[in-house]
DNA sequence: TATAAAGGGTACTTATTTAGTGCTGTATTA
DNA sequence: TAATACAGCACTAAATAAGTACCCTTTATA
C-alpha cells in the first residue's frame, strides 16, 4: 500500500492548527492540547519540522514554535520531506539518490531509473497541495489543477 | 516514507518482461526465470495480477499467463490497485472508503476529508505513467505531461 | 482414464518498518 | 540559580509487509 506515515499526518494536523493564529508562538504542550495528540509524539514531530525549517523554534522559558512561512506557502511535499526525508517511491529511486547505485536486479531489470518518472510525477502532485488547501472548508470553492 | 510495496515493484518487473512478446503465454516458473525473482513470490504476484484482470490465466498443463492488454494501456495505478488494493494515502481516506467513518480525531480535526484531495492528485499522477513508459529506453523521447 | 503440469487459495512465519516513549543535555528567562 | 522549554539520542513495542509452504482444482496428454 502506498501511504503517508502517521507522523506526516500528525505534522499536517499540527501545522494547520496554526490556521487562525499564523504569527503565534506555541509550546509543544500547547500544541499537544490543541491537536489532542500525545505530547511525546507531538514533540518528536515538532523537532523534525523545525530541523526542516518549516517551524522556527525558540528555546528557554516562554519558548515554543512558530510558523516559518504562511500555510499557503507550505506544501504537502514540504511536510513529507521534513518528516520522512526525500520522497523515494521505490528502493531503486532511494538507492539512486543515496549512492548512485542501481538496485540488485539492475542487470536484468529493464526499468533502470524508470521509477524516477513516477517519483517525479508524485512529487509534482504533492507540491500542488498547500496546507491552506488542507484546512479550508469543503464547501468553499477551490482550484487545484491536477 | 511514502513508497510503493516491493510486490508492486515486482509486478511491474514481471509485466514489463512481456515487452517484446506481448501476446505470449508464460508459466510462472518461466516468468521467475526471466525476471530472476524467486518463484513463490512471482507466483503470488501473478495471482493478484490475474485477479485484477491485468493478466489472463490459463490453467492445466501447458497453462500460464498472458497479458490482458497492451503494456501501453496498463498504468502504474492499475498495478498498484491490483497488488495493494485501492489507493489510500492515509488512514482517513482508507476509512472513508471502507465504512464512511471519520478518523478518531474527526471532532477536532480540521482536515476532515481533505486528504482526499491529495489522494486524487497522486492517483492522477500514477495514472499518467504506463508500463510501456517504464520500459522504453531512457534516451528515447517520450511525452509524459506532469 | 490416470497422471503430471500448472494455476488458485489460504494460512503461517519471519523480517522490516514505523510508532511511541524515555532520558539526558542545552538554552533562556525570571 | 531555578524553572521552563527545546534538542538529540536511543530503546522498546506494535503494526505491516514479505516470503514460504501446503493442499486444492483444472486440464492436456499419454
Amino acid at each position: 500500500m502506498i501511504k503517508i506515515s502517521k507522523l506526516a499526518d500528525y505534522a499536517v494536523i499540527i501545522l494547520t492548527s496554526y490556521v487562525d493564529e499564523q504569527g503565534q508562538l506555541f509550546s509543544s504542550s500547547q500544541l499537544a492540547q490543541r491537536t489532542k495528540l500525545p505530547e511525546p509524539t507531538v514533540s518528536k514531530v515538532l523537532k523534525l519540522l523545525s530541523q526542516a525549517n518549516l517551524l522556527h523554534s525558540i528555546r528557554g522559558a516562554n519558548g515554543g514554535y512558530k510558523l516559518s512561512a504562511e500555510l499557503k506557502n507550505i506544501t504537502i511535499l514540504d511536510v513529507i520531506n521534513a518528516i520522512d526525508g526525500t520522497l523515494a517511491i521505490t528502493a531503486c529511486v532511494e538507492h539512486a539518490n543515496a549512492n548512485s547505485e542501481q538496485c540488485s536486479h539492475a542487470g536484468s531489470c529493464a526499468l533502470k531509473g524508470r521509477w524516477n518518472i513516477v517519483n517525479t510525477h508524485v512529487a509534482n502532485a504533492l507540491e500542488k497541495v498547500s496546507l491552506q488547501d488542507m484546512v479550508c472548508p469543503v464547501n468553499e470553492p477551490r482550484t487545484v489543477n491536477g
